[in-house]
DNA sequence: ATAAAAGCAGAAATCATTACTGACTTCAGA
DNA sequence: TCTGAAGTCAGTAATGATTTCTGCTTTTAT
């Protein structure tokens, strides 16, 4: 029940503290590999999910099948690009006030917590469109 | 392509139609099996995910490892208790200038939808505990 | 009525995550 | 420093939701 030391969960911390695109267990065992290279996945989940635990990480799940690891855990939003699936902050002000007006909606029970995922194209992914559109123009008409 | 009528696809919509509790497609299985006890549970998964194409249903992941098929299309936000895991529609109203602020955060990507999910204690389960903490008085002193 | 195309049932395959197990570490106390 | 109880680990097997595959059935345009 005491927490100990270990290398691996150090190494898992080490890997994903200054991450901000929220890597799955998968990214982070390929990560961890590097250093431990026999570290095993099971591992590299119990580890994340003790430090979810601990209050260190923060879990987002957006819809592809996987668990997403995230080192930073004060209110924030996300933002999930639908065409190549980067995970991605967005920048956030104050939403205290727009928050509260939401929540008040649930009336009668009790909420601790809430997710708010946007879902659109990323700047990248905007970026190429432009280029992509472009080389179809040169190559005669479109519809 | 041309999508044809089936007695299965109709039975699984006729199903899930009235439903406000947002069923897994294991619940949908076996809830139409009581019809069509021969059905498959690839052909409910076929026919929802259809469905959803179809512009008839939405789904919603709340982190339980299932995805939940809601008949209703039109915006609006789920509740989650953390303590019994039902899923359940929150009243809502005009959220509009709220979203639009929200979006706004955004800038340089296109949003096209986001999802907003409410953690938390149900009115059942809040009902519940009320009942418990009376009991457990009642048993003699607590710490 | 007929046959091409869509759908189906059942079973097998995927894939992320969890559980299990016998062998290591860590670390508090002697 | 030595020791052993408890926490951890690597490797592997199990789970469970979802998807894929295949040969047979249903639907529907003609």
């Amino acid at each position: 029940m005491t927490l100990k030391y270990s290398r691996q969960r150090q190494a898992v911390w080490d890997f994903i503290r200054e991450r901000h695109d929220h890597p799955t267990a998968s990214t982070v065992y390929e990560g961890v590999r590097q250093i431990y290279p026999n570290i095993s996945l099971g591992t590299v989940y119990r580890n994340l999910m003790l430090l979810k635990d601990m209050g260190k990480l923060s879990t987002i799940e957006i819809g592809d099948n996987a668990i997403h690891f995230d080192p930073n855990i004060s209110d924030h939003e996300h933002f999930v690009c639908r065409r190549c699936g980067s995970l991605a902050d967005l920048d956030t002000y104050d939403l205290k006030a727009v928050r509260t007006r939401l929540a008040s909606a649930a009336a009668g029970r009790e909420i601790d917590t809430y997710s708010t995922i946007y879902f659109g194209i990323c700047r990248n992914c905007l970026a190429q469109t432009t280029e992509k559109a472009e080389a179809v123009e040169i190559q005669g008409a479109g519809s």
